[in-house]
DNA sequence: GAATTAACCTGATCGC
DNA sequence: TGCGATCAGGTTAATT
């Protein structure tokens, strides 16, 4: 499910519940996601304090004034919810509905931890596929953790442009959308977004990482910027799972040009049809008569 | 070492 | 209505 604009997205809904808070209670309802729970999970995060809630590619992390740091991912499927405990009570810029944040509110068959904070508010991550995790690491560490060692440029950094681009692709002899799914070579980027930047770049997802010229580098990264941040302003794409933390969609789903669109004209004026091929064993959806 | 495939898990959908 | 096959926004261990 979640991409890098979903987890933006999810942060950005998360921080007035979160940062500057404190954990109350964390409970967690089974031992393990896609990895398990490390030891004395919930304990490590009670009565701690939230410094700061920022994202690297599609993992939340939670810095904590204990010296660790909670970290987050959503996988396939994962989401938060946040739900208010008073009525109509105003959280930073956002207005949660007290009807939901009744007793039932994380006791769901994929409702995996709930956490309460003294927002106040409780946070459930529901994550019916479990792809996801949450785990914790030393701040000083997380640099060199196995998660985030080996994690490409964030897209929207200030630097992110045609040479570091260049710098992640050279050499590589995979198509350039297998490559752009690679986190190593850039962060954040799912099946969606790189099929959406491709097709405003007008670049074939066929062709291959190393042979792309300066110009067309140049192109990508004004496209991926773009998507990315336009899928932000949106919410997100719902498709099935994405949801905000307040229950709300996300919008994006209905700007797409070519992804889950196989059969449909191309939007430009070229006279397409938007074709779907497998790529390293993912759906793939381009405009074969506008992407070279 | 790089690239590709298979596997993780659950639920929705489609064709028969 | 039911059943099996297929697919899904991600990551990574195993294999080529």
């Amino acid at each position: 499910m979640p991409e890098l604009p979903e987890v933006e997205t999810v942060r950005l809904g998360l921080r007035p519940v979160l940062e500057h808070h404190r954990f109350l209670s964390v409970k967690t309802r089974r031992g393990d996601l896609r990895i398990p729970f490390p030891p004395r999970f919930a304990a490590r995060l009670e009565g701690r304090r939230v410094n700061r809630l920022w994202r690297r590619a599609k993992y939340l992390v939670a810095e904590l004034d204990s010296g660790e740091s909670l970290i987050i991912h959503l996988g396939m499927s994962g989401s938060m919810s946040v739900y208010a405990e008073g009525r109509d009570r105003k959280v930073g810029t956002y207005y949660y509905d007290a009807a939901r944040a009744d007793a039932g509110a994380g006791a769901g068959k994929h409702d995996h931890v709930v956490m309460e904070t003294d927002a106040p508010a409780r946070i459930v991550f529901t994550d019916q596929r479990r792809f996801g995790l949450m785990t914790l690491v030393d701040t000083a560490q997380l640099a060199d953790h196995p998660l985030f060692k080996d994690i490409g440029p964030e897209p929207l950094a200030d630097d992110f442009g045609a040479g570091l681009l260049g710098r992640a692709l050279r050499g590589k002899k995979t198509s350039i959308k297998a490559a752009l799914l690679d986190q190593r070579v850039i962060a954040g980027l799912g099946n969606i977004y790189a099929c959406e930047a491709l097709f405003r770049a007008r670049l074939s997802p066929r062709r291959l990482a190393k042979n792309l010229t300066a110009g067309q580098r140049a192109a990508l990264v004004r496209a991926i910027k773009t998507v990315l941040r336009e899928a932000i302003d949106a919410g997100g794409s719902s498709l099935r799972d994405h949801r905000r933390v307040d229950g709300g969609l996300g919008n994006f789903q209905h700007r797409f040009a070519v992804y889950d669109r196989e059969g449909a004209s191309c939007g430009r004026t070229c006279g397409g049809t938007v074709r779907r091929v497998v790529q390293n064993g993912r759906s793939t959806f381009y405009c074969p008569r506008c992407q070279k």
